[in-house]
DNA sequence: ACAATCATGGACTGTATTGTCCATTATCAC
DNA sequence: GTGATAATGGACAATACAGTCCATGATTGT
């Protein structure tokens, strides 16, 4: 079936949905967001560390800690946030699960959905953190 | 990760369009298709029984028998295999995954992902089966 | 009628994804 | 330093998806 992006994915964007809207001083605690996200936490700390991993976001240990955005809402797209938890390659692989499909030898399918991907693509580059929530 | 559709579904249309460029008759038989095409054929073929519920396939039983599509290959398009294979309602769940998401209560990306799926979904319905061969 | 050849469908196995648990490390407050 | 509180990461369990196997039913040709 269909599937924009992982769970895992889905957890990341709606953790950070969730911990933009009400950190204070941009820092929030991964147990607090997906308390009222309503996801799994164990599991979403795993993904989390992918945004740590990626630059995304920075660890605070000790008490009071958490987690804090390296960058502003504004300036991080749901594109990096896929990328960073579902991989750089995720939307790389041919449509028709053709091995050897590339520009020179495309599927069937390749023009038509090289076109529809980079207008996806551009979408989800120009939607911000930030905009997830006010929209 | 992101997928379009299924695996099961890729075999679909991977055998219907190996089928279709090389059928007597229009008939074709799930072994001959499957081996040429390089995928499973006793998963292929719970597959292909989709697309029987679906009305797109007849079945031929007994030798010399098969499988025949019951529409032209330009009457039958990508949307409807994916739809019969993967379920209608396949590109319908939020893609937040909010169990509650609807046009009433849409989610941050309700509007921004109903404008994209909608081209998609266009688009897919605007390519039939005879447009996978000849692309 | 009989044998060969189709698809069908149920049971079963393998694998990837999703989800949980717990010991460990780092930091802060006292 | 000690204890409480963060994230980390490895091992493990559960579930969904993908794939296989085999007995069965339907049809054709002889």
């Amino acid at each position: 079936m269909f599937r924009l992006y992982s769970k895992g994915c889905e957890y990341a964007i709606r953790a950070l949905i969730c911990a933009v809207s009400s950190a204070r001083e941009g820092r929030f605690r991964a147990r607090d967001v997906c308390e009222r996200s309503g996801i799994p936490e164990a599991y979403t700390r795993k993904v989390l560390q992918s945004l740590v991993q990626g630059g995304f976001l920075k660890t605070v240990p000790g008490p009071g800690g958490g987690y804090e955005l390296t960058r502003s809402p504004s300036a991080l797209t749901l594109l990096e946030i896929i990328r960073a938890v579902d991989g750089e390659d995720t939307f790389d692989s041919c449509v028709l699960g053709l091995p050897n499909c590339d520009q020179g030898n495309p599927c069937p399918l390749h023009r038509m959905w090289a076109e529809e991907k980079a207008r996806l693509l551009a979408q989800l580059d120009s939607i911000t953190l930030k905009d997830l929530l006010t929209l």
